[in-house]
DNA sequence: GACTCGAAATCGTCATACTTATTTTCCGCT
DNA sequence: AGCGGAAAATAAGTATGACGATTTCGAGTC
């Protein structure tokens, strides 16, 4: 059973609500009116072409849309719109609007990933962004380790107990949420506003990790102390040391991830 | 031939010479303005949002946007949707458009990026660009070591003699060439589609160097031998000295934005 | 003075007519 | 028959008006 929680914190986020595309058709959901037709016509693309529903070079002509969904072409073209920013689609004239190789799609965007996540791409999409964050990671700790503010320094060593506090008897929500916490406030003292945003991205990797985890272990305890240490250098001003300890992190995470998914 | 059809039908002629405008807010075509109205009227907002014109929390009202640059509604609506899947805005009932934090902007969407660099932003755009770089080129670089094939490997030497051969004399242009290419392949090369998407990143941080800095200096030795090594290192498939030949590089590119810049 | 209810403002959606660009068809020409 | 170009067909792009939904604001009442 999937338990959702964790969801939280400040700001909008890649969270996906239990919103399984299934049906193939028909949005009617009347349960929960989220805001405005078209963003719930773009929940209803957007993981369909990510997932592969629609393969690469596939046509979405607007009428067509228009009458599968029950929505007026305006509605139609909005959603296109988004898409094609995201760059899932091109539209062109007396075409429609054709899939993009998945090449061009725009990884970065929160929406995208998210629905990746959700979809059938969700092993390749976490390889990725783990990888990611093995790069991101270290580098922003050391940048973080040069100009965390001494409340922020504060924070990490808070989140860091806590993660040591919950880090035994089957307390993974709980530390998740302080785990979770650490890495934005890394990634935000960096002072980076790219490493910042990837905040969101982190968490969905952990969120998605401690769900598809075997429920039943507890964290690495060498992980734990990692992140203490990482506190401590941070607090140090030790940037070398942090960006090491972080790396040592990252490693780990990888590690897991080769565990967790087959290797191609 | 173009031929001026005096057509009265509409009576709505978007290029009607005539009409002189006190807010001439007229989009002409534009070297990378795609087709499209909403196009064209996002290639004046993003870059308006962006730059700081529409200062964070100020409203834009989809009528007073049709009204002022003379489309309409349908093409407003459109193009605010867009702003708004890159998060710059948040649209809202009764209210309009308004304009997000930076912080909450889709920082990673290229179309931002571009837009940012091409304004007010443009120096702290390049230095988180940067910092990115230094980050994520040296991990790519491990990585290609060990996946690129034969032909990426042949490419990559070929790039970098070609810096070589284009690094003195005024060559600047030719030089620039290789060097993007160089980081092209190498990203491409490391399997991993995020790090893949920063091809472009790479190339825009490269070639805005390029036009900034003194155009008279060749670039220095140093990096270039470096170019070469990290080549050789991947071809031999020696993860580690790729990456931290890479690093060094990296190292090289932030000290030349420290020279560039004042620090903050 | 606080509370409620109604009116105004503005976005969201729909329907429709028309424009424009591109593809396809097909006719006539070589 | 093959080829080239004009005409037709098609679907996206744009414009416009109407209506609905919702939020905000203000006026009137207790």
């Amino acid at each position: 059973m999937t338990t959702k929680d964790a969801e939280e914190t400040t700001g909008h986020a890649l969270d996906s609500p239990s919103d399984l595309g299934r049906e193939p058709q028909l949005p009617q959901e009347r349960g929960g009116a989220r805001q405005g037709l078209h963003a719930r016509l773009l929940a209803q693309l957007g993981p369909a072409i990510t997932a592969g529903e629609y393969p690469t070079g596939s046509v979405l002509r607007a009428d067509e849309l228009a009458e599968r969904y029950e929505v007026s072409r305006t509605v139609v073209r909005e959603a296109v719109r988004v898409l094609e920013s995201m760059r899932l689609v091109e539209s062109r004239r007396r075409v429609g609007a054709t899939v993009r190789p998945i090449e061009e799609w725009n990884v970065y965007d929160p929406q995208v990933i998210t629905w990746r996540l959700a979809g059938s791409d969700r092993a390749r999409q976490l390889r990725s962004l783990t990888v990611l964050r093995s790069a991101v990671e270290p580098v922003a700790a050391r940048l973080a380790a040069e100009l965390a503010t001494a409340e922020q320094c504060a924070e990490l060593t808070e989140h860091a107990l806590g993660m040591v506090a919950t880090s035994r008897g089957q307390q993974l929500d709980a530390y998740l949420v302080h785990d979770v916490a650490f890495h934005r406030v890394i990634l935000r003292a960096s002072g980076n506003e790219m490493f910042a945003q990837l905040g969101d991205v982190v968490a969905a990797v952990l969120t998605g990790r401690t769900q598809h985890q075997v429920m039943f272990v507890d964290p690495d305890p060498a992980a734990v102390t990692l992140h203490v240490r990482v506190a401590e250098a941070v607090r140090a001003r030790d940037a070398a040391r942090a960006e090491e300890l972080t790396r040592e992190i990252a490693v780990g995470a990888l590690a897991e991830l080769d565990i967790l998914t087959p290797e191609e």
